[in-house]
DNA sequence: CCGTTTATGGTACTCAGTACCGCCCGGTAA
DNA sequence: TTACCGGGCGGTACTGAGTACCATAAACGG
């Protein structure tokens, strides 16, 4: 059930009286009627009546699927970035609704529910991804974290910027997924990170236990 | 509303009959028929027919708050494993009653976004003390990733334990609640940490680097 | 032109959740 | 003992979400 002018009228429908009237106060009934069709045809376009708030959920998924698989371990760094940054943008793009959505979810706890049953759908398609490109260790502690901290993350920077705190979304989410990630991620095997933490010590102090940490690696 | 005979009797008739007929074939008439009380009743021990599944949410949740609250900065680490030690104990008590909501809420949809939306209270709390440990500085975002680090964590021994892939409950969550928040914890002033990463060139190699993103630092 | 989908609207039903009311029962004061 | 009172309980009635089913009409393919 793609974005037919159906549905694209039941959600305009749905978000004018929402805004009116509040979400409660709204029956499926006047949504419908909003919209010029019968009770019935909303059900058939829309599982419950949170759906219809968040209209675009199965393409977003599919979407951000979609970027995953076509990573490996590799650009494994680039696509967690790249892929919560399909979601930013789809928000950034939506402009108004996206923030009508927030005045929603943030009121209504029925709206907030759906909204963390999506997040967790999100959650688990990282963590999916993820568990391949670790190759699926001994544990997949790791994975879940990893999908975790990039789902806050992304979150973190959409609040902002629907809370009008944000004049760089994009730069600010590839920051955050980095600060979330960073630490969590273990290094490949070829490449060389140099994680830098700032230490009362001088350097040549420090040396001889770096040297003896590395080798022990 | 604390745990009152009549509050118990409910919970034992409501298990009873999820296990027998399954969730969503269970009326709350049938569960306040089957503890011998009215329908009335029913609703003033819970909000909702979800809620009957979770009987213990409201004081579990006030006592890792009341852990949370009696640390500081300095204890932060001790009381982040001991408090979600409460909730994993809490549990393990529970013992068969645990595994009957694990089955129920990995199979039936509502039960699962009313767990989610119990773990959000958690992860909120967490989160809470959290901002007040790290000083609420400039972003609080990682206030946010460890309160999500944590919770994580703990849901992830939980559920090894569940499905009885876990002897030692207690150290599995030590040591994973570590894992999830050594990396992101930040490094106090004085103190020097060195993060080493394995790398495939020599440590000589790699010193000049080293040397100058320290300086940078 | 006809048979077959396909989308739609309408009707009827179940059940969760809410509001309200009347009852009973234990405690208290005169 | 009687009168009063307050809290817990059961019953009734209502709203509204979600489901099942059926009838119809438009679109479509032969």
């Amino acid at each position: 059930m793609p974005a037919t002018a159906t549905r694209r009228r039941l959600v305009e429908a749905a978000f004018r009286l929402f805004a009116e009237q509040g979400f409660e106060q709204t029956t499926v009934d006047a949504i419908a009627a909003e919209a010029g069709v019968g009770r019935t045809t909303f059900f058939r376009s829309f599982a419950s009546k949170e759906a219809v708030v968040f209209p675009d959920h199965g393409p977003i998924l599919a979407a951000v699927d979609a970027r995953l698989a076509s990573a490996s371990r590799a650009t494994a760094d680039v696509a967690l970035v790249e892929a919560s940054a399909i979601v930013l943008t789809t928000y950034l793009d939506e402009g108004e609704v996206a923030r009508a959505r927030y005045a929603l979810t943030t009121t209504v706890p029925a709206l907030r529910a759906a909204e963390v049953a999506n997040q967790r759908s999100y959650q688990q398609l990282f963590r999916n991804h993820l568990r391949g490109w670790l190759g699926s260790g001994d544990d997949d502690l790791l994975a879940e974290l990893l999908a975790n901290a990039v789902v806050t993350a992304h979150n973190h920077v959409l609040r902002r910027w629907l809370r009008g705190q944000s004049e760089d979304p994009a730069g600010d989410l590839a920051e955050a997924v980095g600060l979330a990630t960073r630490s969590l991620r273990p290094a490949a095997d070829t490449e060389t990170q140099v994680v830098v933490l700032r230490s009362g010590r001088d350097f040549e102090e420090l040396l001889p236990a770096v040297r003896r940490l590395l080798d022990e690696g």
